[in-house]
DNA sequence: AGCCCATTCGACATCTCGTAGAATGGACTC
DNA sequence: GAGTCCATTCTACGAGATGTCGAATGGGCT
């Protein structure tokens, strides 16, 4: 035996991380991040030797959740892509769970508190004010 | 046949609302929005007619979770009643975000713009500081 | 002891996710 | 044009989560 089957998403998450930090390399051209399948299989770490097949049924499977993109590359093949970059994402959520709370206002203050005083700091400063 | 099984959480979180309702109108008194399996069975509203052993399971998962605490209540009932209020839900999952997102500032950027001018304004609010 | 009713157990169905072998189909070769 | 290769797609199965209950249990009460 060699790699236990991972808990919820956690290969999806692999994959998409691989695919977040190509888009996040990207040097000014023109294919912004987009892999292969084969890149993506090598790029995904774990030790674990996963078969292509299983790399491109996870793809698959963000494409139709619409957090990656599929295009045609060279010949046949295909390369895929992040639909968002990590934080755009990470910002979706956020907004997601503010949508869905009560009382937004109070969440807030119970957020606030449990942040780190860098990300403080940092959340601050992305509202466009001088810290306190 | 009648109500096709909800997906992913669903009665989950229907369950949990009830309980936050609950916890939300306590007033002043010593059970903090305690309620047995019947209220909660009758407080979940869906028009649909869930059997009561359905929502004790669906308790017993929620306990196993811990978001939510059973407790003893008159005679042999029990009591059920949500560990936390609804918005520290939502503050910890914001924060677990934030915890996972690779960039938090420039995430919290990309939320900032999503955020309606009223959930912006009670975010500064708990930040502690005056709108810009 | 026997009855009642709240609670707990055990089950089954569906969906999601990990994992991958078999089947397909187009491109390239001879 | 038939044969071969290889990327992609299909099909499948196991495990875990969740929805949904009926059957079995167990503590009180009469």
């Amino acid at each position: 035996m060699s790699k236990r089957a991972r808990h919820q998403g956690e290969l999806e998450q692999q994959v998409l991380d691989v695919l977040w930090d190509a888009k996040g390399q990207q040097q000014g051209s023109e294919a912004v991040g987009a892999l292969n399948s084969q890149q993506i299989q090598a790029a995904i770490v774990d030790g674990s030797d996963l078969a292509l097949t299983t790399v491109l049924t996870v793809l698959s499977r963000l494409v139709d959740k619409e957090l990656v993109i599929r295009q045609a590359g060279e010949g046949r093949s295909l390369l895929f892509s992040a639909a968002q970059s990590r934080e755009q994402h990470s910002a979706e959520l956020l907004l997601k769970i503010v949508a869905e709370a009560g009382n937004p206002a109070l969440a807030f203050s119970h957020f606030a508190d449990g942040l780190t005083a860098e990300d403080l700091a940092a959340l601050r400063a992305s509202l466009g004010q001088a810290p306190a």
